[in-house]
DNA sequence: GAAGTAAACTACACCGTGCAGTTCACCTTG
DNA sequence: CAAGGTGAACTGCACGGTGTAGTTTACTTC
């Protein structure tokens, strides 16, 4: 952990290769950086998943660490694309039925699509070495990760309220941090934060007394 | 990880050894973890840490694995008595000033005391390790840990509504889950479960808008 | 003499590199 | 256009160096 800044000149943004290994190679590197955790992972385990000699590998990328540090960005910037399209997809044209908009975004950012699992366990990794990550890296992760999403959901239901289909009287920052403290932080915590499977009723329960909860604190005026 | 049930005969339950060893063992190997991770924790810095030799280690622990999960458990029963105390310190008896009350009760929730820093790293290590811990030690943990707190907090919280310091018509369980959910989840994550530092200033303007939106929940009928 | 200490030791896993040989994409040339 | 050359990318393997879990041994202390 910690690089120094690539002081080398490194294939680090060589656009060359074959076609496919580059691919390979860093969704192997999620694969097993996500299962294994970023010190468990062994190059030669990424290489064996990516069916991909562990010579490429050191072609493509620097450093193990280098190497990590890609995989994070590329998977953030995935996760926050998919999130941010959820939110627009059910937040995004005015809803006749609130709560159930409302619920099924919840229940799709809660859990996540099994497309995205690795990326998801990634993030868990990211957790997990916050202490030995440089600092940048987790301000880049937050700006393209979270953030983003943040930003997206306050800018939806700050709309809503502007629409009236919520209360007014608060920034929509608040209502963005309210969402998602209510309808999805219990279910990443009590699933710990995806590593444990949590039943799909239970997941559902959550969510709906968390929309429940939201709305009762913000919903239209009665 | 996923040790295999003890099977030969082990020192792990002998109470044997000079006193304040097996003390400072488990404190060295709760810092060590706590810092570096179980995997990047090596037993000779345990050792060093703790001023002991190696083989010291080995007397009263059977593996690196049984140690970690020995520390964990203590870790996790110091941490709930500890916020368990807490919670019957600022809600035991009825409380003139309600807000006041669950403020202060947030902020020491949300920050922990430099005395249980240890602790509370133990408790990231357990996150980033879940998936590669044997399911009984999780649920172990669940149970003795925040599964008590939040027992505890709900019903503390229930005797508040009972008094009517807090309008009725929810489950104490609710309560608890609204005020973790609105008072602490936040600087939580802000803060990637305590890895990072939060400002103080920052925690306070999360905390205290939190128990705003909890009471605007559930405070007393106006 | 039971418990602890310090240091060496075994056995293994891993990172990163070097290199000889192979494959593939592309480009020249007849 | 097709045969053939060219060079970059890739493979497979072995190796040096390092780090670590766990054991052993000889010695010390309470």
């Amino acid at each position: 952990m910690t690089p120094s800044a690539a002081p080398r000149t490194t294939p680090e943004s060589a656009p060359t290769g074959r076609p496919g290994k580059r691919a390979a190679i860093d969704c192997a590197a999620r694969t097993v950086f996500g299962r294994e955790g970023y010190s468990r992972a062994s190059v030669d385990a990424i290489a064996a998943e990516a069916g991909v000699s562990k010579r490429t590998i050191y072609n493509h990328h620097q450093d193990k660490e280098h190497l990590f540090l890609a995989v994070v960005q590329q998977s953030s910037q995935a996760v926050a694309a998919h999130q941010e399209e959820l939110i627009d997809h059910h937040l995004g044209s005015p809803e006749a039925d609130l709560t159930a908009a409302l619920t099924t975004l919840g229940r799709a950012l809660a859990v996540p699509q099994t497309d995205f699992e690795s990326h998801f366990s990634l993030v868990r990794v990211i957790f997990a070495e916050a202490p030995h990550l440089p600092p940048h890296v987790i301000e880049s992760w937050r700006g393209t990760g979270p953030g983003r999403v943040r930003a997206r959901l306050a800018e939806r239901l700050g709309e809503l309220a502007g629409a009236g289909a919520l209360r007014g009287g608060t920034t929509p920052e608040t209502l963005a941090v309210h969402f998602t403290q209510l309808v999805t932080s219990e279910v990443y915590e009590r699933s710990l934060h995806g590593a444990l499977p949590l039943a799909a009723d239970e997941t559902n329960a959550l969510v709906e007394s968390g929309v429940a909860a939201f709305l009762a604190l913000h919903g239209p005026a009665s």
